[in-house]
This record gives structure tokens, C-alpha cells and sequence, in this order.
RNA sequence: GUGGGCGUAGCUCAGCUGGUAGAGCUCCGGAUUGUGAUUCCGGCGGUCGUGGGUUCAAACCCCAUCGUCCACCCCA
């Protein structure tokens, strides 16, 4: 036999038993978004290298050590996105939708960074997001977390997840604080530990979310971020924070939030659970105002956020809160004699004119413990039954396999109306 | 990139101080020729991740390698 070949590391097929709850996520997530207006917006997979350096930060781990760069066969450097912001004000950009307009966009589909699989993490991982661009006030900041609550209620998993938000302050404030916070931190580099001292020159602000105990004891005699905002941010924060209240969303300040990626001010805000693992986070974002221009389009305000749809199914899952994943088949159909096959395929046709239904017809032959076996299988609520009376009579018998209905044998021509009656009551 | 755990049937796993491989589930058939997820019986299914070493003998011990999971790190 010859040797097979695997998948790619951290990279998974998303099996048959899995597209169900997969399909009910995104349809849930799609469903959400209308509800805002928010369009959907679709971008390539594969972009030039330099928008990830421009816009997520030549120093950060992402662009370092993760992302999927490769050579074209003409010598450019391409790169597999390994998130969706960028793409998004790329396309923006090119297509003039941000020049003095308001936007509102979401997005779906796979990304990709190089780390070590681990739970919650994976190679290929796929995002949704939300991005909205040309509003400055603290009401987007609010309609976007706001917008993010109802996707938890709609799950059924908001006691599960709790809201952190912080303020990073402007561009100019967060610098002058970013002097301050690495001053403090070499002062007591004998201190820290080695991941800290790495980035206390790479990415100082990310020393404050450190995990080390000690570090953080030593960070409460450091310059505080939310000391150093400037008077602008600090109030557009504490708008965001009134409007949270008012719309009944309740969160944490965590003055020590800092996101990983370079683009981010003022806003940031993480949606975080502890049914993860130590992949905590399954939803964040943002504001991120000067990426629009620093990627070459007019100036322009924007906030979004991502959340990752493994995580959101993982958890899912091991809250077992997957009852409201439909299974694949509604009514199965058995053919039961040799003369009921025709009759059998025409009905199940029928049903697909004249219903919504998923019908499923037996194929294979086989007696009918083996039929309605696999009419259980494959989840159906209804099995009909047809033989040799139900074709000399242009009858089907109806046997419900859940609940506590009794069959029922009807004429074919009240099938589609007794079925619509029992899905759709 | 750094640690640690685990690789045995399609899946979940057992297999003692080394003596040549087992269970449950799935699938197929039967008990039950028109009534499913229960029960009982039978059957299919394994180069024990791969390569090397030690040994009379290796799933078991040693080395290497690959895969996988969890954690660090990073982040959704």
C-alpha cells in the first residue's frame, strides 16, 4: 500500500460531524451583522508581504516569526494573511470606499501564522471580524462591543465570557508614556525576567500584561498607562464607558490591556474566558485610526475587532451547547420492496418541490431494521415508510423518530402538508 | 523557538518485572422476512508511528526521527 499523506501541521480538515456546528456558527454570525447593516466584504488570501510589515509592525512576533512568506514565481514577496485588518483597509484603499465615506464591513475566512499548534491555536485558524471606518466617536466604539455582547447571547455563552477595555491613549501620548514605562523597566532590569527584558525595547507596553508574578508585583510602582492619556482619548473612553453602562454591557478596566499588534489607539477592548485553556481570548479589537493613512489612503478614523471561530466552537462544544445545531436530515425514506423503489424516489422528489425539507433517500436496499437504523444515523426526526401497501394504496406511512407521535399513514398527496405542519408548526 | 505527556484495530483505550496482541464503540451478518438509538450471539479489522540498537526473545528497554497533545511564548 502506499504511504499516505497527512494534512499539514496544525492545519485541520473540518470533518463531516464538524460542518454542523460550523455552518451554525457562521449562520449565526451572518444573521448578527444584518441586524447592524453591516456589509460583507471579501479579500484575497494571499497579499504582498510589505502590507503586513506597513500595518501589524516590522517588530512584532507576527511579522518576525509567524507568517507564511514565500517567493513568487516573478520575485515578489508574497505572504498568507495572517489577519484581516490589514486586507480590509488595503482594500478599502484601493477602492476608494474609505475617502470620505463611512463603512461598515465584516468578513470571514482563514488565516495563517506559524506558532505551535495548541489548543484554541492553530496554523490555518479562521477569523470573523468586523471593521468600521470614518467614524470617530465613542458611539461606533460602543455599537461595535455592543454588536460583539449580542453574538455571546445569541451563542448562549455570555456568563462565560467577560469584557476587559482599556484606553492606549493617541499616538503621541503613548510614546511619550512608551520613554517613561522603558526607563522605569531598565532601571529595574536585574528584575525581570528574560521574555520581559526581550520586549522591553521590542514591545514594552506588552511587558505589562506579562504572566510572571513577579513582574507584575515589580509593575505596581511602574508609570501608569492611564496617567499619561492624553485629555482627548481619556474622555472619549469615559464616554465609551457611560455608553456601555447605559446599554447594560457590563466589563473591566484593565489598565494593563495592551493588544499585540502595532496599529492599535485609544480603544482596545478583549473578550476573554476561561473555558480555553490558556488561549483565554476569544474575541478582540479595536481602534486603530491611523492605519488608514499609514497605508496610503486619506486619513480616517476605524475600529473593528476579530474574533476566532475555533475558539468560539471549541467552546461551544465542551459546553456542550450544541443542541441547537440542526443534524444534516429531516425526513429519511425507505423503500421496503422492490416495487416501492420508483415510488419511493418520486415521493422523495415531491417533497423537495414542494417543501423545504432535507430529504434523504435510502439507497442501497436492505431490510428495514437496517433502513430506519440509518434513518436514526443520520439524525432524522421523520422516517417514511413505503412497501408494497403504501404503494398499492398511493399512501406513506409516517413514523416519527423522536418525541412521542404516534405513526400515521396519510394519502401521498397530504405528505408535504402533514410534514410542513409537523416541522413548521 | 523552549519544555513535558502521548503514539497499539476506522474511533476510545488496556496490555504487569521483556515470552510474539485484547476490550468497548463503529461496520457487516444473525436472534427478529414491515418498525430505529435497548439486549444477546457471530464476523471483518493490527509491518504495536518509523528507523536503528540491546536480547535467545521487544508493543514493553536504549538511541534517533516523525506525528500529536498540553504548557511557555504569541495571539483570535
Amino acid at each position: 500500500m502506499a504511504k499516505t499523506i497527512q494534512a499539514i501541521r496544525g492545519m485541520n480538515d473540518c470533518l463531516p460531524e464538524q460542518t454542523g456546528i460550523w455552518q451554525y456558527v457562521e449562520d449565526i454570525l451572518r444573521t448578527t451583522v444584518a441586524q447592524y447593516g453591516y456589509q460583507e466584504i471579501r479579500m484575497p488570501i494571499v497579499e504582498s508581504t510589505e502590507l503586513f510589515k506597513r500595518s501589524i509592525g516590522e517588530v512584532t512576533d507576527i511579522v518576525e516569526k509567524e507568517m507564511y512568506t514565500f517567493a513568487d514565481r516573478n520575485g515578489d514577496s508574497l505572504t498568507l494573511r495572517p489577519e484581516g485588518t490589514a486586507s480590509a483597509v488595503r482594500a478599502g484603499n484601493q477602492h476608494g470606499l474609505i475617502y470620505n465615506q463611512q463603512q461598515r464591513l465584516w468578513y470571514m475566512g482563514p488565516m495563517f501564522r506559524h506558532e505551535r499548534p495548541q489548543k484554541g491555536r492553530y496554523r490555518q485558524f479562521h477569523q470573523f471580524g468586523v471593521e468600521t471606518y470614518g467614524l470617530a466617536g465613542p458611539d461606533i466604539d460602543a455599537e461595535v462591543i455592543s454588536l460583539s455582547a449580542r453574538l455571546w447571547k445569541a451563542f448562549g455563552i455570555s456568563e462565560h465570557v467577560t469584557l476587559e477595555v482599556n484606553s492606549l491613549g493617541s499616538n503621541a501620548a503613548r510614546a511619550e508614556y512608551k520613554t517613561k514605562l522603558i526607563a522605569f523597566l531598565e532601571e529595574h532590569e536585574a528584575q525581570l525576567d528574560e521574555d520581559s527584558k526581550r520586549r522591553m525595547h521590542s514591545n514594552p507596553l506588552r511587558v505589562l500584561d506579562s504572566k510572571n508574578q513577579d513582574v507584575q508585583a515589580l509593575l505596581e510602582d511602574a508609570p501608569k498607562l492611564q496617567d499619561h492619556l492624553d485629555p482627548e482619548s481619556a474622555q472619549h473612553f469615559t464616554q465609551l464607558c457611560e455608553r456601555l453602562d447605559h446599554l447594560g454591557i457590563s466589563y473591566r478596566v484593565n489598565p494593563k490591556l495592551v493588544r499585540g499588534l502595532d496599529y492599535y489607539n485609544a480603544t482596545v477592548f478583549e473578550w476573554v474566558t476561561d473555558t480555553l485553556g490558556a488561549q483565554g481570548t476569544i474575541c478582540a479589537g479595536g481602534r486603530y485610526d491611523g492605519l488608514v493613512e499609514q497605508l496610503g489612503g486619506k486619513s480616517a478614523p476605524a475600529v473593528g475587532f476579530a474574533l476566532g471561530l475555533e475558539r468560539l466552537v471549541l467552546m461551544l462544544t465542551e459546553l456542550s451547547l450544541t443542541d441547537a445545531v440542526p443534524g444534516a436530515v429531516d425526513v429519511y425514506i425507505t423503500a421496503l420492496s422492490e416495487d416501492a423503489l420508483l415510488y419511493a424516489q418520486t415521493t422523495a422528489e415531491m417533497l423537495r418541490d414542494e417543501t423545504r425539507l432535507r430529504v434523504q433517500m435510502h439507497c442501497g436496499g436492505g431490510n428495514m431494521k437496517k433502513q430506519l437504523k440509518r434513518a436514526d444515523t443520520a439524525q432524522a426526526k421523520v422516517a417514511l415508510l413505503i412497501g408494497t401497501d403504501e404503494v398499492q394504496q398511493q399512501q406513506v406511512t409516517v413514523k416519527y423518530l423522536r418525541g412521542e407521535a404516534e405513526q400515521i399513514t396519510v394519502a401521498s398527496t397530504e405528505l408535504s402538508t402533514t410534514l410542513n405542519t409537523f416541522f413548521n408548526p
